[in-house]
DNA sequence: GCCAACGTTGGC
DNA sequence: GCCAACGTTGGC
């Protein structure tokens, strides 16, 4: 099993859009790097933290769960969509997609702030210099100390 | 709204 | 295949 971490802004796709739909495809994701870990990497069942980000106070705000493996992400083959790719064509698509199922919020947001304070998360993916990504892997090690952060601090 | 970081594009 | 120009991401 792995743990990921998937960024999305909340204006446009937040964690309690996940909650009214209760599982959802994660469309729209025009990068290699993350295609490829959602198209050859991510499995069912495996946890993802859900992080907001471009906002108020961006951090991880609860967790969902793939619920099923890449497929082509038809978003790209649709010309009225803002994710329309004509270099990608149904017979040999391009980007690919997960659907994920939401699980629940965390009782308050693990802001990136707090992130970055922890010693222990110093080779987290999300908190170094100038990363991009949208989708990311989370080590088991690192998951279960974001967990135990939820609490609060004492 | 600014701007640093970084991915992508396209001319050569 | 290099690399400058350009667009996007995302924290602040």
């Amino acid at each position: 099993m792995n743990y990921w971490l998937m960024k999305s802004e909340p204006d446009v796709f937040g964690i309690d859009d996940l909650k009214a739909a209760g599982t959802d495809h994660w469309d729209g994701v025009r990068n290699y790097q993350a295609r490829n870990m959602m198209r050859d990497d991510m499995k069912k069942g495996d946890p993802v933290f859900f992080y907001h980000s471009n906002c108020k106070e961006p951090g991880i705000v609860g967790i969902a769960e793939v619920v099923r493996e890449g497929y082509p992400d038809h978003t790209a083959f649709d010309p009225e969509s803002k994710y329309y790719d004509p270099k990608s064509d149904p017979e040999k698509p391009r980007w690919f997609m997960v659907d994920l199922k939401y699980v629940r919020h965390f009782k308050r947001t693990i802001s990136l702030q707090e992130l970055k304070q922890q010693s222990e998360l110093a080779d987290f993916k999300l908190i170094q210099r100038g990363n991009r990504l949208s989708v990311m892997p989370v080590t088991a090690a690192q998951w279960s100390f974001i967990m135990s952060l939820e609490p609060g601090k004492r």
